[in-house]
RNA sequence: GGCCCGGUAGUUCAGUUGGUUAGAAUGCCAGCCUGUCACGCUGGAGGUCGAGGGUUCGAGCCCCUUCCGGGUCGCCA
C-alpha cells in the first residue's frame, strides 16, 4: 500500500511493510524510502523525536525489510518531490521493526537499470522486486484472467490434460521422461495437448479450454522456451468463422481489458498465399509499407542470367522499392544488406540506385534498356529510389525479402510503435516439402482438415492441398494458430497416406486416437496461443523472458537453480539408465 | 551443429604499438551534515582481467582450446 497513499490519508495512521530502496541520511534527519508492490513512498526519521528511533534508522539498509508505524503527514510545499505519485505526503514514524537484514544487491531494485542479463537470472528473486518486472507479470496475469473471464462466460470449460504422455515422432523433440516400472520405456512432455483436447471433443465437452504448460527439446530464441503456456481452446460442432468469430472476441476482450484499447472487429484476413506475396513472411507486419513486387514477367528473358534463370527454374525475381533512400544508404551498407539476405540463404542482393545522375546499380549493364526503364516504370521508382532484389526458389525470395523488408522498416523507423495490427491469415498450406526426409510433412499437424475444395488433391498433388488452418498474427508476430480437424477417419487415413506413414505406423503412433473416431466424432476445431508471447507484446517486451518468473536461458539452463544437473547414481539405477562417457558414443 | 557480439573492482565500463604499481563512475565501509529525494562533503577498502595452455625478456592486449551470457541460421509438426 505505499503506493497507494495520497494526499487524502493525510493524519491517518498507518503500518507499512516493505524493503528499504534508498536512505538518505542527513545527519539529524533520515529519509528513507520504503518500497513495496504498490509503489514507495518517503519515511522521515528526526533525531529530535526519538534518539532510540532514530539510531534504528541509522542501521537501514537497502532491502532490509521493515514494519513501521507512523502518521501521514503533508510535506512542505518547498520540499514536494513533482516526479513521484506519492511525493506530496511522507509517513512520519513513530515505530520501527527491522524483519529482516540484506547482503547489499548485486544491482539496484529499480527500472531502466543497466545490468546484464545473465546476472539478472543468476538473482531473478531480486530481478522480480523491480516495478517493470512486477507490471510484466501483472499483466500476465490480467491477460490469462480475461481469457479466463471470456470463456468462462461463454461456456467453456478448463479441463487439465496429462503432462505425462506419449513420445511422437513428428514436430519437435520430446522431453522424455523415463518410467521406472517400465524398463526402457519413457513418457514425453507435452508439446501440446492437440490429441488430448480432440478426444475431449469426442467425449462431448463441446467447448474446452486450458492454459497448457508446454515442452520442446528445441534451441531457444528470444520468444521460445523450452517450457512455454498455451491457451489452448478446442469447440465442436463448429466450422471457421465460428473460430474466428469467437476468437476475436476474446482478444478484443484482452486488449479492452488489459491496455484499455479497443480493437475494431471484424479483424483484417489474408491468405497464405498474399501474405507471401506482398511481405514475404506469413506472419506480416501490417504496420508499415515496403510491400514486395514480382518483377519476373519482366525479366524472364533477360541476358542477366541471375534473373532470368531464377524465373525459368521456377522461382522468381521480387524487390522492394526503398523509396527515397536511394542516398540513405552507403555502398558499404548496402553490401551489408546483401550479407543481412545471404543468412536466409540467398546468393546476394542486386540493387538499383534512382540518383539525380542517373541509373546507379551493379546490374545496369547487364540489363537491356527496355528491360530497365520496364522495372522503373513498375516499382513506380522515382528519382531518390533504392530498389533491391532477389531471385531464387520463391522460398528463399519470400524468406529474404521478408526478413529485410522488417529490418528495413525497422532500421528506418517506418514503424509506428502505438499501434497494434491484428489479422488473420487464412488458407496455408496443408503440407510442406521437407528436403532432408524427402517427404511431405504437415505444415501444422497431421490431423488439420483440408479445405472441402481441395480434399482431392490430398492424394494427386499433396503440395497444392490448402488446409483449415488459420493463424492470428499481431505486429509481425505469431500469437496464435489453429484449424478445423480431420473428423472422418477415412479423411484421416489419406491424410497418413500423404505424410508417408503406412497404415500400420499410424496405428501403432496414434491408434486410439483413430480407434476413438470410430464412436461418433463431432465436428471440431480449436485454436492455441502463445500466452508468453502475448504478454510480452501487450507488456512491451522484446523478450518473452520479460513476462516468465523463471524462464531459462539460451543453453536451457536455470542459473539460479542449476537445472538440469547430474543425479545421484542411486536414481539413475532405480531407472536402469547408464550415461555414456563423454564422447564415447561419437563418431559411431 | 554454423555464424555474429560480449566476458576487466559488487555493478556498468575505459584500458593506446605487448612495457613500471590495471583506471573511472557508481555501489560498499567510516566520519561530518536537519528537508533530502541519484542528497552533499572528506577519507578508505575493494581485481585469480571468465578458465586452461602457448608465443614472448615481458600478455588484460597476440595465438589455440574451453566455459559462460545475448542475438541469429539450421531447428521449432
Amino acid at each position: 500500500m505505499c503506493g497507494e497513499l495520497t494526499s487524502n490519508d493525510l493524519g491517518q495512521n498507518v503500518v507499512l511493510m516493505g524493503w528499504v530502496q534508498r536512505r538518505r541520511d542527513l545527519g539529524g534527519l533520515i529519509f528513507v524510502t520504503l518500497r513495496d508492490k504498490t509503489g514507495i513512498i518517503q519515511l522521515v526519521f528526526d533525531q529530535d523525536e526519538s534518539k532510540a528511533l532514530f539510531h534504528k534508522a541509522a542501521r537501514l539498509r537497502s532491502e532490509y525489510v521493515i514494519a513501521s508505524a507512523g502518521e501521514v503527514i503533508a510535506r512542505a510545499p518547498e520540499a514536494i518531490n513533482p516526479d513521484m505519485p506519492t511525493g506530496s505526503i511522507e509517513i512520519k514514524v513513530k515505530e520501527l521493526r527491522i524483519l529482516s537484514g540484506a547482503e547489499t544487491p548485486p544491482f539496484y531494485i529499480e527500472d531502466n537499470i543497466n545490468v546484464g542479463e545473465a546476472l539478472r537470472y543468476r538473482y531473478r528473486y531480486l530481478d522480480l522486486r523491480r516495478p517493470e518486472m512486477q507490471n510484466n507479470l501483472l499483466v500476465r496475469h490480467r491477460i490469462a484472467n480475461s481469457v479466463r473471464d471470456f470463456l468462462n462466460g461463454k461456456g467453456f470449460m478448463e479441463i487439465e490434460t496429462p503432462m505425462l504422455t506419449k513420445s511422437t515422432p513428428e514436430g519437435a523433440r520430446d522431453y522424455l521422461v523415463p518410467s521406472r516400472v517400465h524398463l526402457g520405456k519413457f513418457y514425453a512432455l507435452p508439446q501440446s495437448p492437440q490429441l488430448f483436447k480432440q478426444l475431449l471433443m469426442l467425449a462431448g465437452y463441446d467447448r474446452y479450454y486450458q492454459l497448457a504448460r508446454c515442452f520442446r527439446d528445441e534451441d531457444l530464441r528470444a520468444d521460445r522456451q523450452p517450457e512455454f503456456t498455451q491457451i489452448d481452446i478446442e469447440m465442436s460442432f463448429v466450422e471457421i468463422e465460428d473460430i474466428l468469430a469467437i476468437n476475436e472476441e476474446m482478444i478484443a476482450d484482452v486488449f479492452r481489458r488489459v491496455l484499455g484499447i479497443e480493437i475494431s472487429l471484424p479483424l483484417k484476413r489474408i491468405t497464405y498465399k498474399e501474405a507471401l506475396e506482398r511481405y514475404g513472411l506469413d506472419k506480416p507486419d501490417t504496420r508499415f509499407g515496403l510491400e514486395l513486387m514480382d518483377v519476373s514477367a519482366l525479366v524472364a528473358d533477360s541476358d542477366f542470367k541471375v534473373f532470368s534463370n531464377a524465373v525459368g527454374s521456377g522461382g522468381s525475381v521480387r524487390a522492394i522499392n526503398v523509396k527515397g533512400c536511394g542516398n540513405k544508404f552507403s555502398r558499404r551498407e548496402i553490401d551489408s544488406l546483401g550479407e543481412y539476405v545471404k543468412d536466409y540463404r540467398a546468393k546476394g542482393l542486386a540493387w538499383i540506385h534512382y540518383s539525380e545522375d542517373g541509373i546507379r546499380s551493379p546490374i545496369a549493364k547487364f540489363l537491356a534498356r527496355e528491360e530497365m526503364d520496364a522495372i522503373i516504370k513498375y516499382m513506380d521508382a522515382e528519382v531518390g529510389d533504392l530498389l533491391l532484389f532477389v531471385a531464387d526458389r520463391d522460398e528463399i525470395v519470400f524468406q529474404a525479402l521478408g526478413n529485410l523488408r522488417q529490418k528495413l522498416g525497422r532500421q528506418l523507423d517506418l514503424i509506428p510503435t502505438d499501434r497494434y495490427d491484428l489479422l488473420w491469415i487464412t488458407e496455408f498450406p496443408l503440407f510442406e516439402y521437407d528436403e532432408g526426409e524427402n517427404r511431405f510433412v504437415a505444415k501444422h499437424h497431421p490431423f488439420t482438415s483440408p479445405m472441402d475444395e481441395d480434399i482431392d488433391l490430398l492424394d494427386t498433388r499433396p503440395g497444392e492441398t490448402r488446409a483449415k488452418a488459420y493463424d492470428m498474427v499481431l505486429n509481425g508476430n505469431e500469437i496464435g494458430g489453429g484449424s478445423i480437424r480431420i473428423h472422418d477417419i477415412e479423411v484421416q487415413e489419406r491424410m497418413f497416406k500423404a505424410l508417408g506413414f503406412t497404415l500400420e505406423e499410424a496405428w501403432e503412433q496414434f491408434g486410439f486416437l483413430m480407434e476413438a473416431f470410430k464412436y461418433g466424432t463431432p465436428p471440431h476445431g480449436g485454436i492455441a496461443y502463445g500466452l508468453d508471447r502475448i504478454a510480452a507484446l501487450l507488456a512491451g517486451r522484446p523478450t518473452i523472458r520479460d513476462v516468465i518468473a523463471f524462464p531459462k536461458v539460451q543453453n536451457a539452463s536455470d542459473p539460479m537453480t542449476n537445472a538440469p544437473t547430474a543425479v545421484d547414481s542411486r536414481q539413475l539405477e532405480d531407472l536402469h539408465i547408464a550415461i555414456a562417457k563423454n564422447g564415447e558414443d561419437k563418431d559411431v
